[in-house]
DNA sequence: CGGATATGTTTTGATATCAATATAATATTA
DNA sequence: TAATATTATATTGATATCAAAACATATCCG
């Protein structure tokens, strides 16, 4: 091996070791996964994902909400949104309906059934919100602080 | 609506709006689809997504790794790892070979093509996540301790 | 009015994710 | 040694994710 080859592993290596410790994007992946599958677990007696939970929740207001601040509100692509909506409209625990204002736009409606499963699982989120937050040991609060200025 | 249909509905409000602001499954979900979409678009030149990279900065070792470790390490299932192996594989970035030692298991090698990509791909990390941290005005540490405490 | 442009959602195709199950190989133990 | 149990990975089926392209409707402007 050369000495640039060398010193071109070194660099790499040393470089992948800092990436491994540090990156942001990585950590948060692995967070999101581990919390993902902790509230999937917590939530499959009630038949709904994390991320099912999460979008009740969101969809859980007086007035309905069309589809784009939705998606914005959970970060995510609009189209990952439509494909999200299928299943809880499958179970019936959302309604989709054409806004007659826009017929472009759609109103995204939480029904009584999606109330009556959300309203069950917003105490497993208690129990085991709870439990996590006890669990992790460092203050909850710096780390919502600094998710929030990700996203 | 009976006295207890409102206070249901009130007890249910309330209990979204909290969720919403303080679940940590949420907050990580969002921050984990922003930040994968802001290191796929900074990748994407490179041909590899941010979770290609991830895997890529963990293959680069001088001794090949299984893929049980592996898993453990990005809190993913193994399944999960044995799908994005494929892509990486087809590419020609990574080499999965039988253990002859136990030929149930799998050594995982980045080879010399995915080196030479992971290497450029550093140099695109370290601007991304320079910009990252900077942008976001909070400290970076707090936030790593805490991601890692979940994971 | 009508063509160009903009906006909102869906579809398509690729990757990612997990649980459950299956397959293969090793280790244990009767 | 043979049956059983354990370990490591792969497959299957469902949901999740995004970008790009398609589709539908609305708005703008000449």
């Amino acid at each position: 091996m050369s000495k640039n080859q060398a010193k071109n592993q070194t660099y790499l290596a040393e470089a992948t070791i800092h990436i491994r410790d540090h990156c942001l994007c990585l950590h948060a992946q692995r967070a999101a996964r581990a919390l993902a599958r902790r509230f999937d677990d917590a939530l499959r007696p009630h038949g709904i994902t994390s991320g099912q939970f999460s979008l009740l929740n969101v969809l859980n207001r007086q007035e309905p909400v069309a589809m784009g601040p939705v998606a914005k509100f959970l970060a995510m692509d609009r189209s990952t949104l439509t494909a999200n909506l299928k299943p809880l409209e499958r179970q019936g625990l959302v309604s989709i309906e054409i806004d007659p204002e826009d017929r472009r736009s759609r109103k995204l409606l939480i029904t009584a059934e999606g109330r009556k499963v959300l309203r069950a699982a917003v105490g497993v989120w208690k129990r085991e919100h709870a439990a996590l937050e006890s669990e992790i040991g460092v203050d909850p609060e710096p780390l919502r602080a600094g998710l929030r200025a990700i996203a």
